[in-house]
DNA sequence: CTGTTAGCGCTTTCAT
DNA sequence: ATGAAAGCGCTAACAG
């Protein structure tokens, strides 16, 4: 029968006969302790099978972790289903695990933060949650918070300029009085359901960045002498390829035909691209396409995207850089239009 | 000025009036108390803003904390840029956000588990961690143990008979004297570039699913009178493309040139098949390639891939299963050969 | 059904 | 440079 209870640090003070506060000093504070004595004392516990001081214990003690929370817009397999997110999550945690910062994941639908807000030196917050009172919570947590492509008041934040994004892409399509425009856009209606968007209430327009892309869009339109109707503008509950060919599909095939397709995200406008082809319409011939995000994929379709390209995986280095700083600012990030053939 | 100081179940409860005890259960211990007393007391921690116990608190004093680590193969960002980390990924996930269990992301290039040991309930451990230590360090923890892809004994685990599997689909080749083989195989040799085996020591070979694929094709072949030389056997050090690419070619350019290339992933065997392309030749005719884990991708290249598929969600799904469940089986799961037209 | 109390294992003043 | 002691906030015996 070898020790059965674990060891604590007080236990091993006692064998090894110092005090627990020297033992606990040479594990954090070097500078409290001579050379010999804590080298001495790290080799004891070492022998003893002691690793080192419970973390859980340190943490309630001290009250850091070095862990973040990681919050997601939506359930955790949303991530490993975009690419966009994925790309923002390798960003993250290069710059974590080279400092040594562990991750917990945390799902945009969970009820509350209570459950982990304990547990983590504060948030990454990619996009506006699901679960929108998960915002309320981060608003008035003591904890650092860092928002990605969403603003909470006095926090740190990483976004890029969507709506100058769109309307810059808008206007690199060519002007053309045959132009029929519709939009495929994300999440702009609280429905589950792929619709157009009518006189329905628009989501929480201040925050959210498919809001501020149509704002681009409309802004480019109007300057263009076009207006945009809510007939030709569908809501893609989540960046899907099914659920985006179904608004694809929907949108190709009403008459008069839309012909240019704005896409809010590469994931929309490949399904749709897709759905087009399907159709026997050429692109650009017949329609043209143009998306968002920069996605690898975007520029291996036939035709490729011309889309908006944005660092994903910087703004999650960044992202990160931001949280370990501490610093309160609000980052713009730079995007590119990417020219493809689709347009 | 409003209350600076936090509020701790023991506050609350003096500004009720009640025992900390009393609070504590009206958490945790809904049959300790009058339902009418736990909701006056639950109603009055909502007015003071007091949102539940301390969970980190809670961890110390409990031991269990909601939380288990999940331990990828190699650095986090591995599991965003392979497939078939992410569908396994996918399947954990699912399982543990219907449980209410956190996950905190582990690189298997930490040094060592001690930083996170005391925050998880357990851990699941996909494929053997690149460093090994880890592996050390999991057979002593007293904790909660699931490992995939290898095993730890005593240990629940979730396998597929990647030996058998590897031999299903050798045999699966139409035999022909004109057969040359070779293999693409992820992982064989301690090197991290791309090389052929030859009589490099052949790394940890009891537990590594590559050495059991290997072993796999070595038994087929020899069932048909061929022996496999080490000399047409290429190390290929991840599953990358780029890695890959330059495997395929050496291959691909040597002389004689093989005519039959196993691949040990399809992100190997869709890079190869690129590569061949890319050297005009035809697959299956000039060339046939078969692969390893049934990727969706390997479904919508041209030609389809011929490979082995696994369900990786579904393994996902058992792990996190088996870790809720405690007990303690080596499960082994199904896998089915695909016919595509790549051989 | 409710209250008192002893730790979980550690860090950190404050003395020495 | 080292040690004694006070908690971090909570849960679970145990007593009432």
């Amino acid at each position: 029968m070898t020790k059965r209870p674990a060891l604590t640090l007080k236990k091993v003070a006692e064998i090894i006969g110092v005090s627990n506060a020297t033992v606990s000093n040479a594990f954090n504070r070097p500078d409290q302790l001579s050379k010999k004595k804590r080298e001495e004392i790290l080799k004891s516990c070492i022998e003893l099978g002691y690793h080192g001081p419970n973390q859980a214990a340190r943490s309630l003690r001290k009250g850091t972790s070095d862990i973040v929370a990681l919050i997601l817009p939506d359930s955790l397999n949303y991530m490993v289903s975009d690419p966009v997110a994925s790309q923002f999550m390798q960003g993250v945690t290069d710059i974590l695990e080279q400092n040594n910062i562990n991750i917990l994941l945390f799902s945009g639908r969970s009820p509350s933060i209570n459950k982990i807000v304990d547990f983590v030196d504060g948030f990454i917050c990619y996009g506006a949650p699901r679960n929108s009172e998960l915002v309320a919570q981060l608003e008035k947590t003591t904890k650092k918070v860092v928002t990605i492509d969403f603003n909470i008041a006095n926090r740190a934040s990483i976004n890029i300029d969507n709506e100058q994004a769109a309307a810059e892409i808008t206007n690199h399509i060519t002007q053309s009085d045959d132009n029929i425009f519709a939009v495929l856009g994300l999440r702009l209606i609280p429905s589950e359901q792929v619709c157009r968007v009518y006189d329905n209430e628009l989501l929480d327009s201040q925050s959210s960045i498919s809001h501020r892309r149509l704002d681009g869009y409309t802004k480019a339109l109007t300057e263009q002498g076009i207006t945009l109707t809510n007939e030709l503008i569908w809501n893609v509950p989540e960046s899907n390829i099914k659920l985006a060919a179904i608004a694809a599909r929907e949108a190709l095939t009403t008459e008069p035909r839309p012909n240019v397709l704005l896409c809010m995200s590469d994931m929309i406008a490949l399904s749709t691209l897709r759905e087009a082809q399907a159709l026997g319409l050429r692109v650009p011939e017949d329609v043209k396409i143009v998306g968002f995000d920069g996605i690898d994929e975007s520029q291996r379709s036939s035709p490729t995207l011309t889309t908006v390209h944005q660092n994903s995986v910087l703004k999650g280095q960044r992202a990160a850089q931001l949280f370990l700083d501490g610093s309160i600012v609000e980052e713009i990030l730079a995007y590119t239009v990417q020219q493809g053939n689709s347009c």
